[in-house]
RNA sequence: GCCGGUGUGAUGGAAUUGGUAGACGUAGCGGAUUCAAAAUCCGCCGCCAGCGAUGGCGUGUGGGUUCGAGUCCCACCACCGGCACCA
């Protein structure tokens, strides 16, 4: 008997797979059906794949390789997400070319890829990081600043105090700088805005045409934090207009002091007329200088100072009510000024108590001297509230939003929690922004001839002192002409942030090599929309929420036809490590693809990550059950070499056939690839003590394929299938069941008395009620709990069980 | 605090969506084969009591609905992830 040389098929299949090409997509062809199967392009780090890569990318191969056995015309590309900070870090450390690091990177990555037999499209792979893709970035980028969506604001900035850099927040760690540990402050500093703001509305209402996860649809919605509410002007003793944003406009009445954020241009401008300005502006630099980490950690405890001078005045009942600035008071949401309501808003009564401000109840139903009333149900019946009075709170909304817009002080509106993009990186491994700053023309967009607008070479890509990017000491390259006017003028030598490049990087997939087009209007016609995306949960809230605004963006000027990138978005769980911690170079318990590849094989290794547990949880990763993949993988070996040189199949098989065919192609679509394979060794189980054709072989090798296609492709040749219709990948022949196979002759009842299991008793498939409760009656234990019993009721499931109540005589 | 998710043998996990809990693996135990080991094959494997037939208990906890609950309802507990003074 041959043995199962992993090593040597693997080599030979994978090598047959670059050279053949089968797994090409055909752009415009329709005689089949198009399906786009998109997972998330990796960053090429220098660690290279690990086993966290393995499971969402196999689990899309096998989506994908199993839809081309259905016929359809597949779409699954791969490329690498390759600007960022840890490529820029490294080749400062190490004074190496970022470009250089990068693409040894990628050869790494690719070479691990085709390692573990992924069927990708290798002719469209793609890198953000190429002139020839980034051009298009910039050419995107350019679309929005025209449209108005890029601008140009005053932004605070995490600051290391010691390393006198600008860090990205994922740098910041509890308030310290990663690298050095130095004190990080805000700085404010103008930086590029993408206004996804303006997309808000549509970023969640179109989540109802998509099929999304729920958790996925839920987090979007949650993060965009859409709230509908009043606007209500109230006006300040001096006379100038304090307007707030509430969505309890039915309190109005219960209002007893307002506040205003620390940060509000306000203060400045009544700085004459604030009796106690000395003591305001101390707590104005004391709120500055905490970062916005203490400022959430110390919470609950209410700080404040009371402006003399001035004072509010309530639009609803013309009450005057002391005015105070607080940094519970956001500037970045709402107007930046509150209404204290601390009858019925938990937060505005811990600041009365604090301050012995008076509370008035405006709705009945707590007990407002412990803790604020905050419900909104049917509950609380509006008092001291004027014509209020009597409604319950879900009448006197409406009824006051009506009241305060006929009257003038107030208007409907809507907030959003989302906040604009903060576009600009002050560094060097990114896009460039194709803009030239000009005295007398402003900001303009370099003319699209001109793009790609190519990242210039530097001596140091370390930022400068002043917080700059390493672009800015580039004065051959930063000074320029204006494209407008022909005059002196600087370029922007902020980068962008690398969630640009990933942000429409499935539309260059679809036609890769176009020097006219980010893509033809014929591929994107075609390909259109992504038809199943699978990636991390963890990009939810940025990747996934920016690259559909920009795809939303790119349809309002007619560049793509779907108002949705992706149809379909499912989720993977994490790959944790064999203690249950998450895999990180600290704990030591990173496991690496190519060793487990090198001892097992990559079709081990493809079915383990798949077999490990349910896909969309988290999974413990055991080094100790790969060896069962492998095992089952031997057994398929054995039972192929030991098949009846027949092409018919085995009666006896038929039905343990069609029963995994249906479970493995049900399984397959709904992501439940552990208990597929499960399915598959029960088979293979079973087949063995049957015995089996060639013909029985040719079934299951087809079902097993998308999971471990060397082996497959190996023994389908050996078998001569190949001879007859070519390689395995390229038929269109997914087995089909038929349903009536798939029911065995005869099925076991379980028998109860009372609900409790009593026995068994097989009985032939379908049998009836009096059948099955007859042989019921013959089962030792039955007749014991039923004797002296009268059985007054019986149930019965079909195929299934028997249950006898039963009482005392 | 709010929003999601999860809780099942020693262990990773199954369970036709209200119908025989523990499929399929891993580990363990016993046996075969072997000079020996690995590999392989066969058998056992939820807990408690009992030599045994058998009986009792059992899906985080406590209640409920039902002939029947891992699954549905109510109230809790623990862990994981996200957001967090959002007015």
């Amino acid at each position: 008997m041959m043995k199962y040389d992993f090593t040597a098929i693997e080599k030979k299949w994978q090598a047959r797979w670059l050279e053949e090409k089968p797994f090409t997509a055909v752009n415009g062809d329709t005689t089949r059906e198009k399906f786009f199967g998109l997972i998330e392009f990796p960053y090429p780090s220098g660690q290279g794949l690990h086993v966290g890569h393995a499971r969402p990318f196999t689990a899309m191969d096998i989506i994908c390789r199993k839809k081309r056995m259905q016929g359809y015309n597949v779409l699954f590309p791969i490329g690498y997400d390759a600007f960022g900070l840890p490529t820029e870090n490294y080749a400062v450390q190490h004074k190496i070319h970022p470009a250089k690091v990068t693409h040894d990177n990628v050869e790494n990555f690719r070479r691990q890829l085709h390692m573990l037999g992924y069927s990708f499209d290798w002719d469209r792979e793609v890198n953000t990081t190429d002139p020839d893709y980034y051009k298009w970035t910039q050419w995107i980028f350019l679309q929005m600043f025209k449209k108005g969506l890029a601008y140009k604001a005053s932004m605070p900035v995490n600051w290391c105090t010691s390393c006198k850099i600008v860090l990205a927040n994922e740098e910041v760690v509890e308030g310290v700088c990663e690298r050095c540990g130095g004190e990080v402050i805000r700085k404010e500093k103008a930086q590029w805005m993408l206004a996804i703001t303006k997309y808000a509305d549509r970023l969640i209402d179109d989540l109802e045409d998509v099929d999304f996860i729920n958790r996925v649809k839920i987090q979007q919605r949650n993060w965009i934090g859409r709230s509908e509410g009043t606007e209500v002007d109230f006006t300040a003793t001096n006379g100038d207009r304090l307007t707030v944003y509430t969505t309890r406009c039915d309190t109005l009445f219960g209002v007893t002091y307002m506040v205003i954020s620390p940060e509000h241009p306000y203060l400045e401008q009544w700085k004459d007329q604030i009796q106690n300005w000395d003591e305001v502006s101390a707590y104005q630099a004391e709120a500055a200088r905490k970062s916005d980490f203490e400022r959430g950690e110390l919470n609950k405890e209410k700080t404040g100072v009371r402006l003399q001078g001035i004072e509010a005045v309530n639009p609803a009942n013309g009450r005057h009510v002391p005015l105070f600035v607080s940094d519970y008071v956001l500037m970045g949401y709402g107007t930046g000024i509150v209404m204290g309501v601390p009858g019925h808003d938990q937060r505005d009564w811990d600041f009365a108590t604090a301050f012995g401000l008076p509370i008035v109840e405006v709705v009945q139903g707590g007990d407002i001297t412990r803790e604020a009333f905050v419900l909104k149900d049917d509950t609380g019946i509006m008092v001291n509230s004027g014509f209020l009075n009597g409604m319950t709170v879900k009448e006197a909304i409406p009824a006051m939003k009506e009241h305060v817009t006929k009257e003038g002080y107030g208007r409907p509106k809507t907030n959003f929690k989302l906040r604009d993009w903060v576009f600009s990186r002050q560094r060097y491994w990114g896009e460039p922004i194709p803009l030239v700053h000009c005295e007398k023309c402003g900001w303009v967009p370099l003319p699209e001839d001109q793009l790609p607008l190519l990242l210039p070479e530097v001596e140091s890509y370390e930022v400068t002192d002043t917080g700059e990017s390493p672009l800015a000491k580039m004065t051959d390259w930063v000074n320029t002409t204006c494209p407008c006017c022909g005059g002196p003028a600087q370029r922007e030598t902020d980068t962008m942030p690398q969630w640009a490049g990933s942000s429409w990087y499935f539309l260059r997939y679809m036609d890769p090599h176009n020097d006219k087009a980010l893509a033809s209007k014929e591929a994107l016609n075609y390909w259109s929309p992504v038809d199943w995306y699978n990636g991390g949960m963890e990009h939810t809230t940025l990747h996934l929420l920016y690259s559909r605004f920009w795809h939303k963006f790119l349809y309002d000027i007619g560049v793509v036809p779907t108002r949705e990138p992706y149809g379909k978005r499912t989720s993977h769980g994490m790959i944790l490590g064999e203690g249950g911690e998450k895999m990180s170079k600290s704990r030591g318990n990173v496991v690496n693809p190519n060793d487990i590849v090198a001892q097992y094989g990559a079709d081990t290794m493809r079915l383990y990550i798949m077999f490990v547990g349910d896909f969309e949880q988290a999974a413990i990763w055991s080094t100790e059950a790969v060896k069962g993949s492998k095992r089952f993988l031997d057994r398929v070996w054995n039972l192929a070499e030991n098949a009846r040189d027949s092409t018919d199949p085995t009666p006896a098989n038929e039905a343990i056939l069609h029963r995994t065919i249906k479970k493995v192609t049900g399984d397959i679509d709904s992501l439940k690839m552990n208990t597929a394979i499960a399915a598959m060794m029960t088979a293979v189980n079973e087949l063995t003590a049957n015995g089996v054709t060639k013909g029985d072989m040719k079934i299951l090798i087809q079902l097993l394929n998308p999971f471990a296609p060397h082996i497959t492709e190996e023994l389908w040749e050996r078998f001569g299938f190949a001879a007859e219709s070519g390689k395995m990948c390229c038929q269109s022949d997914w087995p089909v069941y038929d349903e009536s196979k798939t029911v065995a002759s005869s099925v076991e009842f379980a028998v109860q008395v009372n609900g409790k299991l009593k026995g068994t008793v097989t009985m032939p498939t379908d049998s009836s009620e009096q059948a099955v409760a007859d042989a019921a009656m013959a089962v030792d234990k039955v007749q014991k709990a039923t004797a002296g019993m009268k059985v007054v009721k019986t149930i019965f499931v079909r195929n299934r069980l028997i249950n006898l109540i039963v009482k005392p005589q």
